[in-house]
DNA sequence: ACAAGATTGTTTACCTAGCAAACAATCGCG
DNA sequence: CGCGATTGTTTGCTAGGTAAACAATCTTGT
């Protein structure tokens, strides 16, 4: 009866405050390494380029899934149908993407990015990437690569 | 010129839809591991308990440094002072907190559990530990360990 | 062939969670 | 004492998401 169970949860780091049992849960570390990083995109990208984290993935799915329909966008980032009408909109205000008829179905459109979208995306895109490894700058790419497949474990 | 720079990016798992250059982005990850921990804690703890985990982190961090102030646990919880009120209202209206006056200071209050809050809390992290561990169940406890001390990295 | 049902994009109304700025009350300090 | 800082609060705003209803259009069973 003097095993391995609970270890941490009393001293937590620095000194001060103490987050109690949530220092053993993963869902709080979770929520924590996540809305740093959302912090440091605003801060780079965002501040840079007007694009957010939600809106970059919508424009990586577009661009790496050339005419896609308006609904399957929204099953690939899992929200609902009605949250993509005003994303799609913005991106096409923007003039980066484009909504085509579709030649069999007058219901929908296909999504395509237009030349100077393809073009803002190489450009954000190395914004990203550099943020992204400047975030993770304390992990050696070993560690961020475990990092991530943990991660993707989880979903 | 051939090395190891970048390796994924393109089959991506199942098929289908690719993510491109994000499968290689920490940031990607991260996200969708949060939203998924939020669904699953939705679907569990707050469906139970009508507790989110913003409101158990306070909870949690209310309990464990009874008598801070709103300003400290604004601080704490890395939120704007005016977003705790409408948080600390809702606790103390469900009579899980109280707003003690300040003995030598007539503008704040010390925030402390109720009898009922300490309760209350103690049946709520029992599920949200049940929550957690299931949440992370295709992880070894090994794993899950690792996986935490990476994200403690990050931020 | 065609009615019944499913799908697509959209609108509207709503919710949560956050920020920013202004404010009155109060504190602390030179 | 008086001025600046701090505390809690209110108001207005934003981003992002849901749910329900709708017209237009497709698909499918008989």
């Amino acid at each position: 009866m003097s095993g391995s169970q609970v270890i941490a949860a009393e001293q937590d780091e620095g000194r001060g405050t103490s987050f109690g049992p949530m220092t053993d849960e993963l869902g709080f570390h979770l929520r924590r390494a996540q809305v740093a990083a959302f912090k440091h995109f605003a801060q780079t990208v965002t501040a840079a380029e007007g694009i957010t984290p939600g809106l970059y993935g919508m424009l990586q799915v577009i661009a790496n899934n050339s005419g896609l329909t308006q609904s399957r966008l929204a099953e690939v980032m899992e929200v609902d149908r009605s949250s993509i009408v005003k994303v799609v909109n913005a991106l096409e205000d923007k003039g980066l993407i484009r909504r085509d008829a579709a030649p069999n179905d007058r219901r929908s459109y296909h999504l395509r990015m237009t030349p100077e979208g393809k073009l803002a995306l190489r450009r954000i895109e190395e914004g990203v990437v550099r943020q992204d490894l400047d975030f993770s700058a304390g992990l050696s790419e070993g560690d961020r690569r475990l990092l991530i497949s943990l991660l993707k474990r989880l979903y």
